[in-house]
DNA sequence: GTCTATAGGGAGATAGAC
DNA sequence: GTCTATCTCCCTATAGAC
């Protein structure tokens, strides 16, 4: 791995352990064994290389979410798989937690990344509601875009309840919580109030 | 308003703007008009003014949201309130942004008010979720823990999603998707597939 | 109670040797 | 490319005068 490599590499454990204010060049260096001259012969200063960080952040976390969306199964267990897909909750979200950065909001540049992350695995949630009420897994009424939003933020606002308590159960509450309100009728397990229309096979009503 | 209030409050703005690591005695001095000399008279130094200022927070979150979760209504509608109430969209929750810093998690004094806040608003939804399964308003199958987490995570990962896009538009998304999940059948306002049986009265079943 | 002075260390960046 | 030296300013805290 090149220096700056693994000046990218620090940069990016550190801004996800402590933020981009609580991420110095004298933390990163050290933790990449380089010296002051590499970082400013690679990078412009703690901004550039921070901007660097989050862009690979952001396409890998990219990946990752793609990698469950767009897996097999129907719409319902799509979102299922992304919302208990593993993750080292009380970590947080690599990219989530730098919205809660002064420095990185303030900064177009910096938050350009964040933000088309986040835009793009809401678009593709929606994209795989719309789909669900097409096949008559999901309710008519439902909104994609809106049902996307609940998704996503139920997952960042999931990391900051597991994090108040230390304990990642709240997260998987919470994760429960909106399955349960998101499940098809045919799935619940339960006599049901609900009574809707499912095509089990997925291939549309 | 005594100094020792005045830094009080300036430190509440400052970690709601800033965060504890982005916040510096400095600042904090500066904005309540105040010398180094006072602020270490009357607190023992950073931590121990930041503990005050997340306290009196904490508290002041707590009684606004009962204000709301306490108020008249169903069970629905009183989650509903709390869900639509006015908030500062773009400037997050003064209490949840503290989880993503890493100096108050890792201080179990500073985490304990965080905790101890969202632990028992959670709790105080948890109850009105059950008061509504009691009436037959909310699906039988519904776990009252759960559906409250996934509300409070739908309002803290609300505020990521809007700070990440710049706009409060996200949050309000996030907030009608999870509404129109846990929305009973009755108040659909559309032909659905539901067919929950609603005690229109609240009375219970 | 509040002020100014002082202090050791870190943040963020530049310069120039190798 | 990478290193060390250096620089200025800020961070957090203490001391002691008023």
């Amino acid at each position: 791995m090149s220096t700056a490599d693994r000046l990218i590499e620090s940069t990016r454990e550190l801004l996800w352990e402590r933020g981009y204010v609580g991420t110095s060049p004298k933390a990163i260096l050290e933790r990449a064994g380089a010296g002051q001259g590499s970082m400013y012969h690679h990078f412009k200063g703690k901004p550039d290389l921070a901007l660097a960080a989050i862009r690979r952040t952001a396409e890998e976390l990219l990946g990752t979410a793609e990698e469950v969306l767009g897996g097999p199964g129907t719409p319902y267990e799509r979102i299922e798989a992304y919302l208990l897909r593993e993750r080292d909750v009380l970590r947080g979200c690599p990219v989530g937690r730098l919205t809660m950065d002064p420095d990185v909001v303030a900064s177009d540049e910096l938050r350009a990344p964040v933000d088309a992350t986040i835009a793009r695995i809401r678009e593709r949630i929606a994209r795989i509601v719309e789909e669900g009420k097409r096949q008559g897994q999901f309710a008519a009424h439902l909104d994609g875009e809106e049902v996307a939003a609940a998704v996503l933020a139920t997952v960042q606002g999931g990391y900051v309840l597991a994090r108040a308590s230390g304990s990642p159960a709240a997260f998987d509450a919470g994760v429960r919580g909106l399955l349960a309100l998101l499940r098809p009728a045919a799935e619940d397990g339960t006599t049901t109030e609900r009574d809707a229309h499912v095509d089990p096979a997925g291939h549309g009503a």
